[in-house]
DNA sequence: ATAATAAATGTAAAATGTACGTTAATTATA
DNA sequence: TATAATTAACGTACATTTTACATTTATTAT
């Protein structure tokens, strides 16, 4: 894969597959993308999604795993395909597949120093910049999906740490949603599904008084999963 | 892309990629699914989902469909990308990504000369043989898939014709849920989305006095979705 | 005329969702 | 040391939706 560009007649003859990772996170009540410079002709150094095209070797997952790793040092991350983008003239200088993955990273964890050297740059979702070929399309859709999954099924906790308060995850949901949820009915219907765990440690980093810290119950959750119950917050 | 087996450096050194459909019709109360015998070495001759090679210049809908007319003679059938089996080992002849994307067809529309004249073949969902490669859980993903589409989309009504009774309709509904419910309760709830037609003929081969048939609002279901609504049917 | 059969309608209780008002805990400050 | 300010937490009444179940209706084969 190494001369990609100066083997003209296989660029122009073979089928390539990337790996785009639209990674997402949640920090001072917005909602972010992390985006850097794409580093192939052409349209090199245009803001584009983090990806890699995708080894010989290499199953398609680890290609946006080790994308991901390389730029943020995280492993272990929620991801999950989104779709692939197979439009023949999608990319102008190969014939080239991307399976866009979405990611959602705890945004404290990240590798700072590896996100700068990389050149990548964190942008609110609502002021993300023009990016390379069809990848403007791609986060629209991993919105989309987020927002769709995030109705009925806990993922959006992957964009908060492991200890969290009940203000802050509606904040978050109401990023997702854009729209204001009544707080006392949101705590109500969260309290209800029974799969959080109350701490006894206050953050209080927001309010004199400090909000009780809950962690998920993962475990419960996933039973209650097994008999058809659903996480369902709207 | 004529001699792929022929030319083996070729072959070893190129990633493909496939599409491959799950075609799913519903006929006499069951879900069905439609397959073939695979057309190219290895396994040829197997039991496999009705795929074809991507071609390079070729989007990737434009090969599904290309299969899909090819097999069934039908055009403008509901198709929709499930997702990228992407493993590196997933086939043993090449490397080669397949694009699975799930159709729901109306089985009484498809052209039945053609279909047997390519050795396909409608099989029970739960009576699905061994197929090639990974292809079978490409079946149980595209299952769970619509089972959870079919809760808050009217998807399912792409299995039946234009069209159809409410019994019908919660037939199928019981299919895809693989639950029994009741049909009191179902009536009611499905009226009360206020997308049906009703029709003032009715289908007589179920019962005596006959069951009117409906024909499904799309023009005022896409306005409701606009403003945010939801086809939840559980 | 009657029996048989699936279709269609109805109703009451339980559960859930919605729209609000009130109280509690904490600390900076006066 | 008392008070003000602020966010967190709790509560309640009403509307809507879901659930569980019984009855009536239209039709035709006998």
């Amino acid at each position: 894969m190494a001369n990609l560009e100066t083997d003209l007649y296989s660029v122009k003859d073979k089928m390539y597959a990337a790996a785009d990772c639209i990674i997402f996170g949640f920090d001072s009540g917005k909602l972010k993308l992390l985006i850097f410079r794409r580093r192939v002709e052409p349209l090199k150094g245009e803001w584009s999604l983090i990806g890699s095209f995708v080894r010989l070797e290499e199953d398609v997952t680890e290609a946006a795993k080790r994308v991901l790793k390389e730029i943020t040092g995280l492993e272990n991350v929620f991801m999950e395909q989104l779709k692939t983008y197979g439009k023949a003239d999608r990319d102008p200088g190969f014939r080239c597949l991307s399976i866009a993955q979405y990611a959602l990273i705890r945004i404290d964890e990240y590798d700072e120093e590896l996100v700068e050297k990389h050149g990548a740059h964190w942008y609110n979702i609502d002021a993300v910049p023009g990016l390379v070929l069809d990848h403007n399309k791609m986060v629209q859709d991993a919105l989309e999906r987020l927002r769709q999954k995030a109705r009925y099924q806990p993922i959006g906790l992957n964009l908060l740490p492991e200890k969290f308060t009940i203000p802050q995850l509606q904040q978050l949901y109401e990023v997702i949603y854009q729209k204001e949820l009544d707080s006392r009915n949101f705590r109500k219907k969260l309290l209800s599904l029974k799969v959080l765990i109350k701490l006894d440690e206050k953050d209080k980093t927001n309010s004199r008084r400090g909000a009780f810290l809950y962690k998920f119950d993962y475990k419960t959750y996933h039973e209650l999963e097994k008999i058809g119950y659903n996480f369902e917050i709207s």
